[in-house]
DNA sequence: TTGTAGGCGTTATCAT
DNA sequence: ATGATAACGCCTACAA
């Protein structure tokens, strides 16, 4: 095992001490430019490296932050932490993603790893509203910033970034009333977690707005997988008075609805008319493509590393916690474009 | 800012020593059960938790170890990286994953920066076969071991988990060959890496081995997206002898022939059958599924992640690489399936 | 401008 | 069985 160089090393080449070199090599103004320059060099020449652990060690920082996600194969996590990436690389931070698989257990696990790995952070999105929050009173009191993002829980000094997710359900639900739709179906989820409630209300809110009969029944619990979409979608279509049209909280049941209801016989958008949330890839690949509201995952991934690079630096206990709201974007699509006057995207 | 408790403090509470404190924390056999369990009872009562940096500091381990993919949201890389973590969580390791984008430059940076974190390994599926290989020397030299996924390099001493790409690929284009098509056109990748080199040669030799015509211009070099695979395609039909069927070396690209085909309404499979790589999700999900051939990635991320372990505990330096090789699976759907004699999947 | 010395929290090696 | 001490590599008052 070839032993690495260390200050001392450095220190005993040049014939100074280890704290002059570390000083010159933190380019701490108080050193000769000379010695600055011959320590660097050398360092250089040996193959110097600092050895992290060391300075986490003496700082207290690890220069590693936690990322909790429900999961990491959906483009848009994947999306929140390439953003997170982005901002956080070139500051020295290290990015380490924990995946929850919206089990609760996992998620309180990943959480005290993480605590105990010594992360300067937690930027995490809940998978779960009902999770013991006594987690996150631990965060709290070791004074470890906590960064919530899409799927957030209110915490009193905690910041958040989402999305407007009334507004995008809102928007979503207004663009098929406007298509023609009088009955529209609305997947949802589990409303526990603000993100499903929200979409919920906002879709509620539009029918409400429009004149529309609001009926209870027209909402069912779904999760967010494709065969669950199929499930729910065989309901409805089972009822004396269906749905012609269905507002899905997730592209993944929405997948399901659209296969179900092409597997019944019917045509999309014609008799049924379809919109998705969160702007999945595959949406657009579709033979007849999805239209989905857009959550513009990356710039909520940045946005959440600032706030948390705000937080982490703010010596000050100014726990004014932000709460920061993103405006969604409704893609229209085949699904649901029943008036062909523009172009689809 | 709260004092975390230390074995020190621990210490001075039971009246006893640090080092006591360790070992009796540590299970060492030579300590009184008596004090064992004061010392266990108080730490508990302390609220102790072991700082993870000293640990490492000391023991030269950080009980990190990074993993570096092209990119995290496809369902292949994500399944390896969760049987990674299902390998290696109950050990005490963390995770942290890195993503390259198949740039280079990325690839470089994040070993570097894994290495310079100190992790105790890396798992990676390299992004181009040409990247500087001084990076793997850097790897080597620190005794860090090193294992390939999927997408490896040919390294002394270094260890690989991959599937039989070649096998694999002849499996796809015979059953092709079965289905009745003469002319079949493959969407290659980047051949210096070996699973496209493997995959092409495989497809070569299930061409001649069944008496049909090798025709080079059959084959075209497609980036792994939706839009080459529409492009490439685009090219093949110009041709004055158009192919009845296609092999691609990726389930997007084959997602993006599948969309040229139809827009040029021409019918899947009976006038052209496609064959894609990987078992997406999405080519289930299709409307059309698409047969497709499956890596089995959630074992291939447990075995690379058993490779690890067993190189990281074996301070001997018996470098015998290991080179594990899984056989992959043809699974067979509506793309590809003219016969329909049996069901499809 | 540079050196000295102590400490971050743990564990391992000697003693006792 | 337990204590004393040093060491991992770095940083930073404080001194000179």
């Amino acid at each position: 095992m070839k032993k690495k160089t260390t200050i001392y090393d450095i220190a005993k080449e040049v014939g100074l001490t280890a704290a002059t070199v570390s000083r010159a090599l933190n380019n701490n103004p108080k050193i000769s430019e000379k010695t600055r320059k011959l320590v660097q060099e050398t360092a250089q020449k040996m193959n110097y490296e600092q050895n992290t652990l060391a300075k986490a060690l003496k700082s207290g920082k690890s220069y590693n932050v936690g990322v909790i996600v429900p999961r990491m194969d959906s483009n848009f996590f994947a999306s929140v932490i390439r953003g997170i990436e982005e901002e956080l690389y070139p500051k020295g931070y290290h990015v380490i993603v924990c995946q929850t698989h919206d089990q609760e257990n996992l998620e309180t696990g990943n959480i005290n790893s993480l605590l105990n790995a010594q992360v300067d952070g937690i930027l995490m999105s809940i998978s779960n509203a009902k999770s013991k929050s006594n987690v996150f009173h631990n965060i709290a009191q070791k004074k470890v910033p906590l960064i919530f993002f899409d799927r957030k829980k209110e915490i009193p000094g905690v910041s958040s970034v989402t999305i407007d997710d009334f507004n995008g359900a809102y928007q979503a639900t207004k663009h098929l009333i406007e298509q023609g739709c009088k009955r529209i179906a609305h997947l949802s989820n589990n409303r526990s977690l603000e993100i499903f409630k929200n979409r919920y209300l906002g879709y509620k809110q539009a029918i409400i707005d429009h004149g529309l009969e609001f009926d209870e029944d027209l909402v069912i619990e779904t999760f967010s997988k494709v065969s669950e979409g199929r499930k729910t979608v065989k309901k409805l279509l089972k009822m004396k008075n269906p749905p012609d049209a269905i507002f899905s909280s997730s592209d993944f049941s929405a997948l399901g609805a659209i296969q179900e209801i092409k597997d019944q016989g019917l045509s999309i958008p014609e008799d049924i008319s379809v919109v998705g949330f969160s702007n999945e890839p595959f949406t657009k690949f579709m033979e007849l493509s999805i239209t989905s509201v857009d959550q513009s995952p990356i710039e909520m991934g940045r946005i959440a590393a600032k706030v948390f690079l705000k937080e982490v630096d703010s010596k000050t206990l100014n726990k004014e916690s932000e709460k920061i709201v993103l405006q969604p974007e409704l893609i229209i699509r085949d699904s649901s474009l029943k008036v062909k006057s523009e172009a689809s995207a």
